[in-house]
DNA sequence: TGTTCGTCAAGAGCAGTGCTCTCGTTTTTT
DNA sequence: AAAAAACGAGAGCACTGCTCTTGACGAACA
């Protein structure tokens, strides 16, 4: 039973990826919006109706590209970062920095769909989550090394954090077990500074205002990266 | 002719008006892949396709919208800062951001409209570029002080802008008028991040991540001063 | 004052959407 | 071999943005 399922089982997994990879390609080209279920059944020949046999409803059928997008970007920045020297920290923040811009700038649609508005009538369920923590896992564990390696240096005159974010953000402080609160914060901080950057620029907020974008994202995240303490090695 | 128009001049004006403001009462609360000519109409006792002889289409009825979000964002943000003393630029910053986040909280649809993902086939006119300078003109303002001011400490070891970059963001060069290069890539660095921030705990994903989001916000713009080199007064 | 002319709301209609239900057929299970 | 489950096709519902035509009303002009 485990090994070969029954044929039916096999042709229903290779009729929803087939369902999904269309639907991507159509999310990639026409953005969420332009997602509809009848020009995917349309594609595969089907009748429209067919379609709900595999995907209970459109926002089913989002989940999956969702949950395959983090995935995917998540896969990005892992590999990107890891092509770094360990003991290079700045290197390893610029280099998931720039798998980020990297990824979201190929799939524009697709980060949307991650980062951007949330799609009207969407609730996204609980498996998106674990995928969703790629990214940040990546820029919590470089944290937690530099911080180990005594590779942190706050710059001075940096403000504390008040008392009442003393016991905040329990899940983000998992990431990185043993820095203390200033450096979390910091850490955070650049965490939204990167994606509030990213979403700029795949949004088009720069357009005829910067030409030079990935110089000068490089240039912003090497900033970001002095107010987190990480010096060039 | 100036004073007073034809009276189908009048009614058309007034009829305009409350189809705008319908229709961002529907986007208020459906989101902007709710918002239907169909349903504004019925709501005025109208027919649909008298909808058409105020607004050529939908994308004419969104841009209008999005020019009026655009211009309450900039009031909001001005006056917030605006009701700083004047050689307080930390307080300035910490105003403006606040103002920002806050209307944004206050208006998540239309912020979504202005700075999530861009809606489908839509193209923003020319018309939409003025009003969206107002935020950040204020911001290039209180920067244009600071530095006047001789208030700008830049911290240590910050790295300095590529030579890349030497001749970029003319626009935004021209917010902050002698104000020179290290100091203009900090503030548009501190601008993203702002943004970065705000999308993120607009869009949701701060949820069951950091609770007190308000001090969480106001520690990261001020992360985010200090980078730029404001300090406490 | 009477008549043209432009503006307007209404209605029907087109092509498209997500989704539901039913009806035979095919495949799996009992 | 019989019962059960899964499946594709098709019709249909309520909805969307948008177009076109029709008839009525108001303003300007003769």
């Amino acid at each position: 039973m485990t090994a070969s399922r029954t044929a039916r089982e096999r042709v229903r997994a290779e009729l929803t990826r087939e369902i999904t990879d269309i639907a991507r390609r159509q999310l990639a080209t026409e953005g969420a919006g332009g997602l509809s279920l009848r020009a995917v059944a349309r594609e595969m020949g089907m009748v429209s109706s067919a379609i709900y046999r595999y995907f209970p409803s459109r926002d089913d059928l989002l989940t999956a590209l969702i949950i395959d997008g983090y995935n995917a970007l998540g896969e990005a920045v892992e590999q990107g970062e890891a092509a770094c020297p360990r003991e290079n920290h700045l290197g390893r923040w610029l280099a998931a920095c720039h798998a980020v811009r990297d990824w979201a700038l190929a799939h524009p649609h697709e980060y949307a769909l991650l980062y951007g508005s949330p799609v009207p009538g969407y609730h996204a369920p609980q498996d998106t989550v674990a995928a969703r923590a790629r990214d940040v896992t990546v820029l919590g564990g470089l944290i937690a090394d530099a911080w180990r390696a005594g590779a942190v240096h706050l710059p001075d005159r940096l403000p504390a954090p008040p008392p009442e974010l003393a016991s905040q953000a329990g899940a983000f402080r998992q990431l990185m077990p043993g820095v203390p609160d200033d450096v979390l914060w910091t850490a955070a901080s650049a965490w939204t500074a990167l994606y509030g950057w990213v979403n700029f620029e795949v949004f088009g907020q720069f357009n005829n205002v910067i030409d030079d974008r990935r110089a000068a994202f490089d240039h912003a995240m090497r900033l970001t990266a002095t107010t987190m303490g990480l010096t060039p090695v």
